[in-house]
Formats: C-alpha cells, structure tokens, sequence
DNA sequence: ACCATCCTTAAAATTGCCTTAAAACCGGCG
DNA sequence: CGCCGGTTTTAAGGCAATTTTAAGGATGGT
C-alpha cells in the first residue's frame, strides 16, 4: 500500500513517514507542492492514498487537490490543515478532498482515516479471505481456520498484497515496488524467501500451495482452494 | 449474470430466486443435489456465482462443491449454512468455496456478498475469446469451456499474440520480433514448436486447429471457431 | 517429383524458483 | 555500550520446468 505525502517541513514528514511506514506503508515524501503534484500526476495509479498538507510554498494544497481530481476521482486525498475554523476544512472538501485532520494530530487518528479510506475505496469490508485463510487490514491479523497466524510486518504486506489482487498474478516487479518500495531491481531474491516464509506458516502441508507460482511471471493466489 | 441456486427446500429456493431475480439476476434452481451437481458440471461457464445450500438430500454441499471445484477453481460459490459454528464455515471453506453466509440472513447481506464476488471475477481485466477459448491478461490464464489449461510464459505471450491479431495474420517475422525480441533471424523454428504446443493443449482432438497455419507467411486466429 | 516450408519429437541448454544458511539490521534492555 | 532476540536481506547450490536446438518426417505448391 503506497501512500503520497506532500509535505513541506521535514520534521513532520518524517515523522509521519516513519509512523506509517512501522505499519507496513509505502510512503514517498514530497517536500513542495510543484513536486508533490508532479509526482502525483506522474504515477496516480501507483498510491492509496494522498496526504496532503494544507499550506505549502509554492503551489497550496487545494490547487494540488483539484489537480489531482481533475486526473483521477478515485484516489482518496486526505488533507492536514493546521488551521482551526472548520471553513477551511470546508473548502478543502469541496477541492475534493475525502476527508481532513488537524494538526496537531494524534497518529493512531490518521492511521485509522487512512484505514477507512482505503475500505471505502475497495468497498467491501477489509477482510480478504482465501480458503481457509482470513486476513484482516483493520486488526492487522491473519487466521487459519479461525485461529490465528503470527505474521512480520513483510509477510503481512506481502500477503495483503497478493489477497487484494486475489485472482490476477501479481507480477513480481510489482510486488517489488509495493511492498518494498524497491524500483529497478528485476533480479531480487527476496520475494522468493518471503514467499516460502507464508508457505510454511500457511499452506497445508502435503497439498498444493495456495500461493501458485506462475514461472517468469510471478505469483497469484486463486479464488479456490 | 446467472446464477446457480441448490436448495431443497422450496420456500427458501423461492424466496432466495424471486429476491435475486428483482435484481436482475437469471436464476436456475435445482432442488437435490444430485440434479445440482449436474446443472452445474453441464453448463461450468455459463454460471456465474453458485450458491450452495449445506444440508441437502442425496449428496451433500460440500461433495458438490468439491465435485465444481475439481472442474473449475473459477467459479465462486457460496455456502449458505444453518448452522452456527465456525467450525462448519471452516468445513466449507476446506472444500473449496469462497465465501459463507448463515441462516437466517439478511437479503441485502447475500447481495452484497454475490456483488463482490463478481467484481472480483470479472475485474474489467482484458480478455480475448476464440470459440471456447478464453484468455486473461490479467489473471494470467487461459481456460477452455471455463476449465483451465496450464500455459507457460511463451506459450502464453504467443496466444496472446495471436489473439490481439484475432482476423488477421501474424507474420512470423513479426511474431518472432514481437514475443522472442528477437530481430534478423529469419529462419527460427522456435515458432513451430511452440504453436505446437498451443495446439496440443487447446485443439479439439480431431478437428482442424484454432490456428490456421497460412503458409510462407505466418498464423491466424479465426473469429469464429 | 521436388523443394520449401511446416510439423513433430526428443534431447540439450538454460532459466528461474526453492531452499537453506548465514549475515546484516534493529529495537529493547541490562 | 554491547548483547540478545526477532526480523529482514543477501547469497548460493540444487533442481525442475521451460525454452531452445536439432533433425527427420510430412505436406503442399508449382
């Protein structure tokens, strides 16, 4: 899950960075508005979710926002103001924006708004399930036949991400790119290790595995199973 | 979007079709679960979403599903279940179905579940069709009359292939450019092999190729099989 | 009939994944 | 600070599926 943050003082950039990326995130930081909206317009497929700082220099927050809106009406933007009159919440909503908070914040709050937004964006409740399998975004918890699995911080990005594309292969450049936030790198064998790390503590032992490799490709997890 | 719906008792089957059929649904019912795993291993692709009744008599929901799975890991199927443990849940799941739900429910819950389902199946992922013959560049994958046929990385970048150029021919200077990259080599048997083996997967057994081979300049895929 | 072209098969070469183990990293704690 | 446990990354050998090569047989066009 890749989160944009246009956000100019780096003391609170990184300390939203550092939060949401403890929870497993992708974050990329933009310090000023022309770069922010830049790298959102560039790659608007790529993030969840945008925040996005109230005031900036160069180019301010609401511009970015119906920028971005005129793009793509789908990607939920949420905006940090620190200003206190709900006027300014206000305009921001009617730029676009999905939802607000005001600095200071308190971090568990963003968390769960970027939760809620990321549900509301797929719709369904957040819990992908897979034969026996659940994972749930919300508890950030995984069971087998109801009883649950302990899973690292990897193993559960790498298996929420290949559960959301439940279906399609997840092609490892991708996987790559939205779990470890590594670009350029076609020959990593990491994914390989994580991979057998989810078998062994998922599969049924004797029995095919419910991560299906496709050679050359990548992997996918099927409807079955 | 037609659904299979297996179900002894009629006042429930009643109230379930006529509920689904407001909403557009087409619904075909079948009461024991003999005549249901009949329906259902007859007509695979015609159905969408399949809903199992767990109690039935005859055969139980859990063989049938088990039968449909061992035919198509495609199809998404839906347990309704009396009971109220987990336990059976697990059971359903174990056997290959995708989701459950528990008598008594709330219609709008059987909806909601069904909608997500096929928004997963179909996901607006491009295919490409030839006859029976169905390919998924999305998922990846290549099903004839809704089962699936294991292709590798070649054997699927060549039907592909051939398939975006459904009509017309595909040179084979071309497809040589286009799926091996490589340019200047004229004479390359590899091609041969390979559409060998689409053949020997996907060929009716006995009847003239879905590929035509026009000779001297390449193959085709023809619209209509 | 002959030649070019394609089909089929089998074996050789290669690739890419699996597995394992060990090294690097990281946060907490004495 | 240094050690410890857990997590993540790197590295490498083995292995099996895939891809390529090669060669003899079949086929069709002229």
């Amino acid at each position: 899950m890749r989160i944009l943050l246009v956000e100019d003082e780096t003391s609170i950039a990184n300390f939203i960075r550092e939060g949401l990326e403890e929870e497993g995130f992708a974050i990329d930081v933009a310090n000023n508005g022309k770069t922010g909206l830049q790298m959102a317009i560039d790659n608007l497929a790529e993030y969840d979710v945008v925040l996005l700082d109230w005031m900036l220099p160069g180019l301010n927050g609401i511009e970015i926002c119906r920028a971005i809106r005129k793009e793509s009406k789908e990607i939920p933007v949420i905006f940090l103001t620190a200003k206190d009159t709900t006027d300014d919440a206000v305009f921001g909503l009617e730029a676009g924006a999905n939802d607000y908070i005001r600095k200071p914040f308190a971090f568990e709050e963003l968390l769960a708004r970027i939760r809620v937004l990321m549900r509301n964006k797929q719709g369904e409740g957040s819990v992908f399930r897979c034969g026996t399998i659940e994972l749930n975004v919300e508890s950030h918890r995984v069971t087998k036949k109801g009883k649950t699995v302990e899973l690292t911080q990897k193993e559960f990005s790498l298996l929420e991400f290949l559960m959301r594309n439940k279906g399609k292969v997840s092609r490892r450049t991708r996987i790559i790119e939205k779990v470890w936030d590594i670009h350029f790198d076609y020959d990593n064998s990491v994914i390989d290790v994580y991979i057998n790390f989810l078998r062994k503590k998922l599969d049924e032992p004797g029995s095919t595995s419910f991560i299906e490799t496709i050679r050359g490709v990548g992997y996918r997890i099927n409807d079955e199973e």
